[in-house]
DNA sequence: TTTATGGTGTTATATTATAACATAACATCC
DNA sequence: GGATGTTATGTTATAATATAACACCATAAA
């Protein structure tokens, strides 16, 4: 079956977020729940944080936010928790913004491809086969064989598009 | 005009590297005596060391290099390079590996899509528009504007795949 | 001769990430 | 029940990557 899914789509800045911040944590618990692994309260906090907004979060900024209700927070209580979500699919790291990026398809540990706004930071992602094939099509010219990609586009969304002018 | 272009292909290990650094140099220079900008000594060294090889090149490992015959070098001295190399099309970064690559195709400001093996390090680079037309395909459904595009894959060369069995 | 400009020197600091070791909490098994 | 293993967290320190801010010095333009 080939995938080519909207994972995260651009929505209108006016949507209601909480619905997507909740759907978000339920997924993970019952991804967690399935794989016999424990979303701990520091995980899942940290997944909360992520989830606050569709822009990539920057891990020092979470620290900031876990501090104020747990002192005994530090780097590694942090890149722990990043470590843990992104190895099960539930977050994703924006290599060229050095940020994290919730993702509401934790089932299979692909690796997206991203789109991202300048104006407003919102992060749309794919999982998309298309692209994987073509990938695949130039590596074989050269006998190179893929395991990891890393998409990251840049650009203006339809709604900031809209403001422009 | 369509370009489909092998800027950097994976070459034998085995290879004369003096003339891809030579080659990268004096495309440099030309590069920069068309435009009009200087290719300053600290700059040309920089660019030098990055084409040491064919794999990415750590700043602070440019830094620990230059230091060694100018102990005036600072971090601002690397990336203050870096940003002219960079902006003049001359290096890229890669954003993975927080490593810089250099790039014999100074011609246009293109950004583009490296293949970097994992057991080498040595990155291919492809100018390739026909990824760039389906990532424009994929971003026209939801009116992304795209204006930048980071394509990092990861994997393994031909050479390599050979010596794993 | 002054005034821009571009390039570099210098010091300090910001940002991002990991190492290394200690402790706690809980499960298992003899 | 006590030893042991395992997972998660606490704690301190430091490594690795990158930028800010200001001083200085050439050389070119006015």
């Amino acid at each position: 079956m080939s995938k080519n899914k909207v994972i995260s789509p651009f929505i209108p800045a006016s949507h209601k977020h909480q619905d997507c911040l909740k759907a978000a944590i339920v997924a993970a618990k019952s991804h967690c729940d399935a794989v016999g692994i424990s979303l701990t309260p520091i995980r899942q906090r940290v997944l909360e944080l992520i989830w606050q907004d569709h822009e990539p979060v920057k891990a020092y900024d979470i620290l900031d936010t876990l501090k104020q209700s747990k002192s005994s927070s530090a780097p590694p209580t942090v890149y722990r928790a990043l470590e843990f979500l992104q190895d099960e699919g539930l977050v994703h790291k924006i290599e060229s913004l050095n940020a994290y990026i919730g993702c509401g398809n934790p089932r299979n540990t692909h690796k997206g491809q991203f789109f991202i706004c300048h104006d407003c930071g919102f992060v749309a992602e794919l999982d998309d086969d298309e692209i994987r094939r073509l990938f695949q099509k130039k590596a074989k010219r050269f006998g190179f064989e893929i395991n990891d990609e890393i998409v990251e586009i840049k650009g203006y969304c339809q709604e900031c598009r809209g403001l422009k002018e």
